[in-house]
DNA sequence: TACTAATTTGATAACGTTATCATAATTTAG
DNA sequence: CTAAATTATGATAACGTTATCAAATTAGTA
């Protein structure tokens, strides 16, 4: 019972409607271009179809047709800020060109992940956009369903990749915090499955190199990796609750993500360390959440909806002409926004 | 070229590789239940299917039972933080039934929106839920396809709908505020398209009347609505940044979402009003944005995860059983969430 | 007019699956 | 050791659309 078997009206009875035949009346409706028909009979057949309420069938469409014209997407958590604007701009991109778009989420679990790979070999989708919810994922059950990669992980080498350029992002924010005069900076990362972590600490190490600072060890901070924003943000709030009680703390602090820079943020304000007087916070992606901060939070802006527009338009390209050759790789470049979090470095800086 | 017209092996193809009919394969392969098949048979099809690499072609079979296990989701913007906990939601309960959920992103556009449902018209979604782009919308469209809404207004009284108790909640916070001392509170209401936006003043007149309160009209404050988070958190901000000046403030400022409420927070802390000593910040909602500001954001929770699922589970059960009397409302009860920007009535108070 | 060329319509075969019915193989009972 | 009951397999008709080809109509030209 219940099932959509609805008596919906068909090509059929429309021709019977209108006393033409079911070909004629299929080049009216779905015609391909180019197809010669008189103006008389289309609108004897639009008439009929108008009048028994014709609504195309898409199933039947899409199976004579072979097609879907469907993408997929996979992503590990709607809910992580970061992906929502992502997804948007995958959606207009795809909508524009007349494609759906399907959401997977696999909460990070790879087997989840893979399930959903078989499921977009079977329902057929014609591309797909993958957030791999690890660096070991495998997408060879993917067969021969073309598929861009979101990352900037070099992992995914053999891969078409669409990310953002973090290492000059990274750069940008340490640069500024350098030339406001920050020279005893902390870095904060957030323990991520998908990417080697450590980039990110060879890039603080070399930069310190370049400019003759010291490091202190202590001054590379490190938070679990959580699995959804509210734990990831937990989790960094109790690192910074011990961490900003030492006496002696760095001018500035460069987070790798936004979460554990709004986590820092809260917790020097109930400490009563003022920021950015006392503690300039930086942070990374540029989420929505930054904006509405005290104080607003100064960011490496990673333009979610446009690298969503670029994977799109990269994977509705591969999907035109599959022949390629090597991988392509996309690197967008960050932005840093400046924000009230961030300041020059000020006389009672110890 | 590039079409999806990879040759992919068909149940035909496995049933001359194994040298039985397709029938037998197919009954292994996608068999309904209850249906005898020798097990030295199975296992010859199953051994044939992985040679040749079968996966069932899901167009195919939807095609043939005239179903496509999919409903969709019609929002204005995903982007909009109060919708991916709630997809979530949908998602987790469609996926354990075998549902796939497609969404649909109308940006407020009511002409995007029927685009919308006659596009789920023609693919055959097996149900829809649906968040009213505006209080006009029409769905006669869906024709026979069932739907739920997303919404607690009045004016959808003659279809299902799953919405908050946003009454209660509201009643909730402000009784609060009472207990805790405040007796001059103001409200601040985003301009929405979609609910009739006076409600909220109505039932905070009526609190005051019955609590012998008097209202100051100054302190009925609505903003604009936004098209996206940031532009209504800054049309807030422009209003809070007037009303924030003024010699007398109320001691308590309730808004019906929290983007207000946090843009309220934020101009606060720029002009050094300091919450919740001088002011208390109420929001509505439960965002993540409100866990990560400074204060963290005194709320009116609304369980968006469990709105997902309930108006998910909602529209199964009616797909099932479609026979139905009168229309369901289900309004799920709110929760006050007592943040740092909420606090007594100090002696500060002027 | 008659004959070709262009245009317009109609009949029909796929697409890959599932479900129905018929047939073949096997078991059970008398 | 048959007849009936059960179990296992096969042949085939849908589902609604599009695309190919053939047929019919109209227009164009000598």
């Amino acid at each position: 019972m219940g099932k959509a078997t609805k008596n919906r009206a068909t090509i059929i009875d429309v021709a019977k409607e209108c006393g033409l035949s079911q070909a004629t009346v299929a080049r009216v409706l779905n015609g391909q271009t180019g197809i010669h028909v008189k103006e008389i009979t289309r609108k004897r057949v639009l008439d009929a179809a108008k009048r028994v309420g014709y609504q195309r069938n898409a199933i039947a469409a899409n199976f004579r047709l072979q097609q879907t014209n469907t993408i997929a997407v996979s992503i590990a958590d709607i809910t992580n800020p970061f992906y929502p604007e992502l997804v948007k701009g995958i959606q207009d991109v795809a909508r524009e060109r007349g494609y759906s778009v399907v959401q997977f989420y696999n909460e990070w679990n790879p087997e989840v992940e893979q399930e959903h790979f078989d499921c977009m070999v079977r329902t057929r989708v014609e591309g797909a956009i993958l957030s791999p919810s690890d660096t070991a994922t495998d997408f060879c059950s993917l067969h021969a369903i073309p598929f861009v990669l979101l990352s900037n992980s070099e992992e995914f080498a053999m891969y078409d990749t669409i990310g953002n350029d973090s290492r000059s992002g990274m750069r940008l924010a340490l640069e500024r915090l350098y030339q406001l005069g920050h020279r005893r900076m902390a870095l904060f990362v957030g323990g991520s499955m998908r990417s080697g972590v450590n980039w990110r600490a060879e890039l603080f190490l070399e930069f310190h190199r370049e400019k003759g600072m010291p490091v202190s060890p202590e001054n590379l901070l490190e938070s679990d990796f959580g699995v959804s924003s509210t734990s990831s943000f937990n989790a960094a709030r109790r690192i910074m609750n011990e961490f900003l009680d030492r006496p002696v703390l760095p001018t500035a602090i460069f987070s790798s993500n936004d979460i554990l820079a709004l986590a820092t943020l809260q917790v020097a304000n109930e400490k009563g360390i003022r920021v950015p007087d006392r503690l300039s916070v930086v942070g990374m992606d540029g989420i929505f959440s930054g904006e509405v901060s005290s104080p607003p939070l100064t960011t490496v802006q990673k333009n979610r909806r446009e690298i969503g527009r670029t994977a799109a338009l990269a994977l509705l390209d591969k999907i035109d002409s599959p022949h390629e050759g090597t991988a392509k790789k996309q690197l967008l470049s960050c932005k840093l926004i400046e924000r009230g979090s961030m300041g020059p470095v000020s006389a009672n800086h110890g």
